[in-house]
DNA sequence: TCGGGGAAGTTGGCTGTACAACTCGAGCAA
DNA sequence: TTGCTCGAGTTGTACAGCCAACTTCCCCGA
């Protein structure tokens, strides 16, 4: 961000300094510079790559606040890790993730609302009173293991196409993108909750056993929501990491 | 980033950007564009704040990470809400956190040792094999309630600091910055463990309860490890949030 | 051998300019 | 009323140049 001069034009295909990220992410990984190791100069960069400094400012950037790399002024960058952050979409969709971590999705539909809103319901999805809402009920598999309980509302938009959808669609939110819906912006919150009766019967755990949640809502460009989501996963089958540096933070704690 | 060019100079207490930053922050929290509202333009801000639009684009850079406001090519960028997300030390020093929950924090040293490193612990604070480290064992309290336990692990030259600071000094983050160690970015990775029989004594829960698991590591500028630590909550004492968004991602979901 | 001074190198911050891609509403036509 | 086009407005991307603040390292003197 923050490019603030001009020049040549918007990206033909994709903004030049995202490939140049993914290009310095790749030699990265790679170990090219090793571990610990230094980054050429910005002015360097710039030369090799037949860009200006500002455009692999804008590219470091990136990899900076994905945890790549350190910046210091008036010392080289420092390689800290390889940390592969997962994309936006790995984090909002469960599909997504399965398949980056190598292992099968799988989902079943258990149960389907078409309701009115509650209150409760409205301010989530920043809803008017009276408003449609659907509310699904998902269990979710890796490699035919149930993992993880999903409990969603959507509004009544969204909602009408989720419904559309076979019972036992692996994924819900590629469809929902191959229809326009564009997710942009999500809040997810994790902590600890314990199986209700419902819970314990889907994911075969003791009533009362601990589980991991995550609360997630997620909305389009312009802020208007799109889904609300609580989702229960079992112990031990999942963590949740995060990079947070004082140049640019995300994360917060909060009392539970 | 990527303020590509030059000019009248760095801060002269602070970057203008940051400054910049800040005074949207409060206006938004103030309410003064509303919830869903729209802001000014780049240029409209620019103009009124005396600066480039250059620099309103990394003063809304920041907003947009923290997910204070979105932004898409061709409509003015939109209020999301108020998320007062927290400082980069409030989500690493518990200290910090407490004091800015209002609660008052505390903290007892129940247990010092210094002795070499294992090979995992070389590992963890990319030490050379034979270095000495120093691990810490403390209980913190939140308004005299224990809350959670917390053990750390320092190299040498950071340990030896924290051992003069007396057995129930409440942080041990701000003795360190005073002398000269700054924390710059840390990784954090949250999951759900069970109590062993330490834990269950200190934190007056039942052995084999389940505990929210906070492992962290964090690096000073130079991206030298700083300090590796094992927290561990009582449920619902507290969670963890996170914003992410297309543009900016910086949370990850692991397999457990 | 040790320490200080200084110069070169590097990143942070800021401005200005230019063009491309996109949104959104006004206005017009069917 | 509905649907379409068009243009003004807004953000995204990119380049060029400048100065300040900081790190690093060489070199020289004690």
């Amino acid at each position: 961000m923050a490019g603030a001069g001009g020049g040549a034009g918007g990206g033909v295909a994709g903004a030049r300094y995202r490939r140049l990220a993914a290009d310095l992410r790749e030699a990265i990984a790679s170990g090219a510079y090793g571990s610990g190791g230094r980054l050429p100069s910005e002015e360097e960069l710039a030369q090799k790559y037949g860009v200006s400094r500002g455009t692999v400012r804008q590219a470091l950037a990136v990899l900076r606040a994905n945890g790549l790399v350190t910046s210091r002024r008036g010392s080289r960058r420092v390689v800290l890790g390889t940390a592969r952050t997962q994309s936006f979409f790995e984090l909002l969709s469960f599909t997504r993730w399965a398949r980056s971590i190598g292992e099968e999705p799988g989902g079943r539909t258990v149960d389907v609302e078409h309701r009115l809103a509650g209150p409760l319901e409205c301010e989530l999805l920043g809803l008017l009173a009276g408003s449609q809402i659907y509310r699904v009920l998902r269990l979710r598999t890796l490699s035919r293991v149930p993992i993880m309980i999903e409990r969603t509302i959507y509004p009544e938009r969204i909602g009408a196409m989720i419904v559309r959808l076979e019972p036992d669609a692996v994924s819900h939110t590629e469809p929902l993108a191959e229809q326009g819906v564009v997710f942009a912006d999500a809040e997810h919150t994790v902590d600890l909750v314990y199986a209700d009766a419902e819970d314990a019967r889907l994911l075969g755990c003791a009533e009362g056993g601990p589980l991991i949640r995550e609360r997630r809502r997620a909305t389009d460009p312009a802020g208007t929501p799109l889904e609300w989501s609580e989702d229960r996963y079992l112990p031990g089958t999942v963590s949740f990491t995060v990079h947070n540096s004082v140049a640019m933070t995300a994360l917060s704690r909060r009392r539970g």
